[in-house]
DNA sequence: ACCCTTGATGAAAACGTTTACGTTGCGCGC
DNA sequence: GCGCGCAACGTAAACGTTTTCATCAAGGGT
């Protein structure tokens, strides 16, 4: 049927291992005879039998991403970065997303198992006890985005807490002095290390008192409620610095609504930068995030984890940097588009 | 190691054929023996090394999908939709994305080989030279939103032709009576059927010689000149067909900009239904493609094909209906949100 | 009582690689 | 000229399954 290595041998009248040695560009073979084998290969269109090839050398040449439920844009720069930095590495990428529960994400990360040589995993369910469970030992694993700390697996997180800090130190540095924060779900890992970074940042300007958190849950409609409660507040607050952009700008269509000017009355700025972000009035100041840089990264981490086998798995943790965007509904000077 | 089949066959004093036969469900083995493999394969966490099984099935159990650089919903719907159908059938997904030019989409393709049962292809740079060079004929293959009309392949496809079509009939039925069309990309595949549905529709009305279309790019800016170019023509159409969204928004702004009134004036509607489409003023009438569905048929398709493969793979082609969506910027009834 | 069928089980081959080890031939130092 | 080392190459084992074939026991029909 299909041509194996002794085809590939016999018409190169050489033995089998030399053909192996010489595709694989071992030592211990002429490089006359090499260049003959691999012009017969080539003829052949001989491909090597990538389940043989693991069986023996115990590498699939496979990493997994067990991922969650995204929504667009996330997703696919996410998987953009990981699978260009999979592909510079030669290495393939097997796909297993969208698991409504934490059952059915462990049943697709036990199914990865012996097919990968390593695992990427950014899931809601995944928590200590999850992966303890489910994560054979040995195996090579990366954390994304994770509020897990294990000694045991790296993690690679979005820097959700500077990219806070650096935005509300922004709103500070405007002269803003009332400023408000819509939360989401409070289970979100992110979520909370947004409000640490906003409590902080108004910590050391020294308001710490002044931070107020409105719920919300993501929504728009939930920013739209936030933006609404804030108009009622005694004394208004003059800047809103929603979880992220659907609810920064459900806080718009509110302040909009309630006649108040943004953002010369209250500037609102969000999370994510979303591509709607631009396009909303006024334009919305935001912190973006690398994504294709996450997934990059988390693959490189991973492979080296994969490839020096002899090293116990450093569980080490880098974060992804966040870039603050300034558009014009923080009143603030408008550095890029 | 790991624990293998002979661990499982030693504990439970049996032989490996019997716990091959046992764990794989075949007959020849006695209920009770298969509840005491089973258990003795549970106890010691056994799972099958792949590699092995595939080499000797020659079944991988994975599909692989070469896809190219899309934007953001788009990709993450399209890749849950075959992710969700796979797992549904026990497949793998190998993932392969991102392509800058043909020459990196035929390593990947080449790349897959021996890696996988069978091939979802949607590439702009899959033409038929493309894949009669770079597919193996004997791997099953499945076209997504393809212009390739191969009898080797089958093919799935949004059906861009039939959405044009309803939509500017929905308004002629408006009674609009210059209705112009804003192209796209002259070498997409889904524009030329987005044009000729819009033609066809207009034919139909009896108002074939009033088409005109005006050049853009699928970028916001694009829709904006063409908006602009639409505002100076004499007499002035009284609605825009945009081939997709963005432009349809950057044609809103160029209308509003020029004191125009929509959709009084002019009607204004896209095609995709990205997020934003309800979000501008006046939130966008458009065509929703179900994307989800088009990866979930795709693999279904392409299962099938895997499954029987005394069959010779019939070239069928399918198309995946769209919807209109219908909100106020066509001055129609507003049907849905 | 004997043969034949049937069903459960085991032994071993096969899948296509990689690699440890053995064999050969050649050049080089003495 | 002789042994020695080394490079090139071949032989065969090993990886962990599935599956074919053989074996064996039990049971039923004559």
């Amino acid at each position: 049927m299909s041509v194996t290595i002794k085809d590939v041998a016999r018409m190169a009248n050489v033995s089998v291992a030399s053909v192996s040695r010489a595709l694989n560009g071992h030592s211990g073979v002429t490089a006359e005879t090499q260049k003959r084998i691999r012009e017969v290969a080539a003829r052949l269109r001989y491909v090597p039998h990538s389940a043989a090839r693991s069986l023996i050398t115990r590498r699939t040449q496979t990493i997994g991403a067990l991922l969650p439920d995204l929504h667009g844009a996330f997703f696919s720069e996410l998987i953009r970065g990981i699978d260009l930095a999979a592909r510079k590495r030669g290495l393939y990428l097997l796909v297993s997303s969208s698991h409504g529960d934490a059952t059915e994400a462990a049943i697709a990360l036990r199914a990865m198992q012996g097919r990968v040589d390593g695992l990427l995993v950014m899931s809601p369910h995944a928590d200590r006890a999850f992966l303890d469970e489910n994560l054979p030992i040995v195996l090579p694993t990366v954390l994304i985005n994770s509020h897990v700390r294990s000694e045991r697996h790296a993690a690679l997180d979005v820097d959700d807490y500077g990219g806070a800090l650096a935005m509300v130190e922004h709103l500070t540095g405007l002269g803003r002095k009332r400023i408000v924060f819509i939360a989401g779900p409070e289970v979100n890992h992110d979520v909370q290390e947004r409000e640490r970074g906003y409590r902080d940042a108004l910590a050391r300007a020294g308001m710490g008192d002044t931070a107020t958190v409105l719920s919300g849950d993501f929504t728009e409609e939930s920013g739209y409620r936030a933006g609404r409660e804030a108009l009622a507040m005694q004394p208004r607050p003059d800047a809103i610095f929603a979880a992220n952009d659907m609810m920064a700008i459900g806080c718009l269509s509110a302040l909009a609504e309630g006649g108040v000017r943004t953002p010369d009355d209250i500037a609102v700025v969000g999370f994510d930068d979303i591509p709607m972000a631009r396009y909303v009035s006024p334009p919305l100041t935001t912190v973006r995030l690398r994504i294709a840089e996450l997934g990059a990264q988390a693959l490189d981490l991973l492979a080296e984890q994969v490839d020096d086998e002899s090293e116990p798995p450093v569980a080490e943790r880098r974060l992804i940097p966040t870039e603050l965007v300034i558009r014009s509904s923080c009143g603030g000077t408008a550095k890029r588009g």
